[in-house]
DNA sequence: GACCCCAGAATATGATCAAATTTCGCAGTG
DNA sequence: CACTGCGAAATTTGATCATATTCTGGGGTC
């Protein structure tokens, strides 16, 4: 993600180790990525003192840096929310998307190994399990998990930074969408990426991409037309 | 650039409304952005409390902020330093910016009005002024400014925030390519696209973007081969 | 309906604790 | 005798917390 290399990151386990902003940062992102706080819902600082059990410096500085990374808004008079997407965000988000994932699958195909695939392939099982289950959090926490893996092949960390940024900014909704209409109204196009990889045709890889982000976005966009 | 909207930022002139950990960030993200801050120069934060007479927590709050935007960097040991660019980093940037800005550009075409564009030649009159006497944080200012001026009415807020957080990543390089071969090595490439917005091109104008783009970082490139 | 007061939450401060880098001294060697 | 390398103390810096202050928002009263 930004700067925590190691794969510890399950709660609170070497709890000792990490500052404690560190560590409040990463548990409000997850929350926010894989929708356990709804688009709109108010976040103050003294309500995650007592979720977390963090003091409220370390639960101040995770706020801000959200803040700055469009995972939070600020709502003007000192109050903090969760976003909520408007049909236009949608349209320069699939843009952004489109442009700059498609060149990280890019860049991706050229650096990556037979390795590299397998294990993407092991994440891509997964996620077909969480889908046929019908288990959500697991399904966001996968597709999650098979583009970052991926990303972080394309040995482009300013792009990658970009495209988290940009997937903080709909996780909120997706899991709105998720949570409406299940996960069975996502075919897994993850399948053509891998595809690609392994014939390492960059070009191909970009184009299955393209296809998985408009999909997704199509998702999100649709489940903001129908309720709120 | 974020969040505030209204006009009033110069310094601290209604000191008393603003919070101070807002106030900290411009100062510091200004300072940043127009090179006061070389590559590489440690930011530490009792340094910035005696410097800006701020307290402790806003520059905390600042900085963190600044971390996220990716102007600073956090060493892992504690540490916080202006990042230094890399060419593997000016191959990104390149084409983030193209896509990016060239997209805003299109957009500010078809929404600008006359007096946005008379506002713009306004800017870069000044800009020309700095280039022609030599000064560089005038040069530096008056270019941000000419460019957020423009992307501000694409009306793409999610674009907009992605392009000023690269803008962040080269803005201390782009000072140091200035320190050492002034500005005159910088022919204005605005006109073109003032032409274009003037005449409602869309893509003349992307086209006049990625020139005045690729320029700026062919300049942040070769400042970075020569000396350190 | 407008104004005032109060409660609650966010902002900001300074103190205190922990960690890391730096420096200084000592010993061993050429 | 001078120089280099290791190690521990000391200083510098960052992280956290408890507390005071300020501001926003709501409810009650005139």
């Amino acid at each position: 993600m930004t700067e925590t290399s190691s794969s510890a990151q399950t709660a609170d386990e070497g709890a000792a180790k990490r500052p404690a902003h560190e560590a409040v940062y990463q548990q409000l992102r997850a929350q926010i990525l894989f929708g356990e706080l709804a688009p709109g819902q108010a976040v103050t600082i003294q309500g995650l003192t007592a979720a977390l059990d963090a003091g409220m410096t370390p639960v101040r500085e995770a706020i801000r840096r959200l803040i700055s990374d469009g995972a939070l808004v600020f709502q003007g008079n000192r109050r903090v929310s969760v976003p909520q997407i408007t049909p236009a965000d949608v349209k320069e988000l699939i843009f952004a998307r489109k442009t700059i994932e498609c060149e990280l699958a890019r860049l991706a195909t050229v650096n990556i190994t037979d390795g590299d695939i397998i294990e993407l392939e092991r994440i891509d099982t997964d996620l077909d399990r969480a889908i046929s289950t019908g288990d959500v959090p697991g399904y966001l926490a996968q597709n999650y998990s098979f583009h970052t893996a991926l990303y972080g092949h394309a040995g482009a960390p300013i792009l990658t930074d970009l495209a988290d940024r940009l997937w903080l900014r709909f996780g909120p909704s997706l899991r709105v969408v998720c949570g409406r209409f299940g996960t069975q109204s996502f075919p897994d196009r993850h399948k053509d990426i891998l595809e690609a990889l392994r014939r390492r045709d960059p070009e191909m890889a970009a184009l299955a991409m393209e296809r998985d982000v408009c999909q997704g976005m199509e998702q999100v966009s649709m489940g903001l037309s129908e309720g709120n």
